[in-house]
DNA sequence: ACCTGAACACCGTTCAAGT
DNA sequence: ACCTGAACACCGTTCAAGT
């Protein structure tokens, strides 16, 4: 029975779907996709452009649950804000990070986002030429915060004996008020890193 | 023919042509490699134990290559050391970066590379329970600034009108210097935060 | 020990056929 | 407009067969 008369899927069902598939630790791709739907691969095609689609598509989602809308307010407000939205969406999602990195960002509601940070940083006084740096430096930030909420003894396997790492990865408290509380100082230290560097350029 | 008297292959080749195959710019994959090294893919499995392998197989060639030997010195020394390395790994191949990222390190050189740098920052005095978030971020840093100088118009596309965003991709001199420069102010960030927080926590 | 070729289960994508 | 099923080229991996 090809078409019932009520639809089976719509773009946001499929990146829902896409996202839970993700987070559930399962190899994502197409075809799981489909199965996880209860539908053929082929239908995935009348709604979504492919598999990198898809993902954009998921890209595109998070950002309109985590990243914070346009806000007034001083430039690191603005800042703290994006960096703890993204942070929330990695911690949130951290299955999904490996699947974001190194592909290019189409989503409108995205760019956005960095737009604004990138406008409130040149407001603040970063040369025009380091903002883009600054960005960059900020996203890797969240990233790797993000990264680092995937439990520890799964993102280094020492098979062989160290001085310190070994100890460290077995005492290691998993949770997540650890890394939080860690994030929140990374986060101080980058600020007041900004605020000095831009108070050097205003001279 | 099969097997011809001089072997076809080694795992030493195997990873230089893995490290030139992903560099090129191509889909990175097992059939590829085999295409790329005259050879049948099966034969490849007569030398490495997969794809998973051989992704391990480049870290592990890259990381001799770039990662410090042990230094003795004071510890900002050992961080700059390894810091460097990271950079100029990630730098001299961004389209790598995606396929380490989210993958458990085996490799015993690199994981002995994170124990220096973890012995390091314990004997500075960074309390136990934060010395894998540095590592962490120290990490995600070199990991940010490495994607940073993949041509800028191809992580952000904005298909919108920006603020900022635009023009600043549209001046950005994609050379290695400029980011070279912020990477090295982006270092003096990190040591200088360090080394207060180590001073914060030694009273 | 090392390489081939056939085979397997799976992947992403296209497209004619159905309603 | 939306879903199916067949088809395509490709993927990673296994294994018997050859030297």
């Amino acid at each position: 029975m090809p078409r019932p008369r009520v639809n089976l899927l719509s773009v946001d069902l499929i990146a829902d779907a896409a996202i839970e598939l993700a987070d559930s630790g399962a190899t994502f791709g197409v075809n799981a996709l489909a199965r996880r739907l209860n539908v053929t691969p082929s239908s995935l095609y009348n709604h979504v452009d492919g598999k990198d689609a898809i993902v954009e598509l998921m890209r595109s989602r998070l950002g309109e649950r985590y990243l914070p809308e346009p806000v007034t307010g001083e430039w690191d407000d603005i800042v703290v804000g994006i960096v703890r939205g993204l942070r929330r969406l990695y911690a949130d999602h951290p299955l999904i990070v490996p699947l974001l990195v190194g592909k290019t960002i189409t989503d409108p509601g995205v760019i956005a986002s960095y737009d604004r940070l990138a406008t409130a940083l040149a407001a603040a006084g970063v040369p025009d030429d380091e903002v883009l740096a600054v960005v960059a430096i900020v996203d890797a930030y969240a990233i790797g915060f993000g990264l680092d909420l995937t439990s520890p003894d799964e993102i280094w396997q020492p098979g062989v004996p160290t001085v310190t790492l070994g100890r460290l990865i077995a005492d290691a408290s998993t949770g997540p008020e650890r890394s939080d509380a860690a994030f929140e100082i990374g986060l101080e230290m980058l600020l007041t890193s900004l605020r000095l560097r831009i108070g050097q350029r205003r001279r």
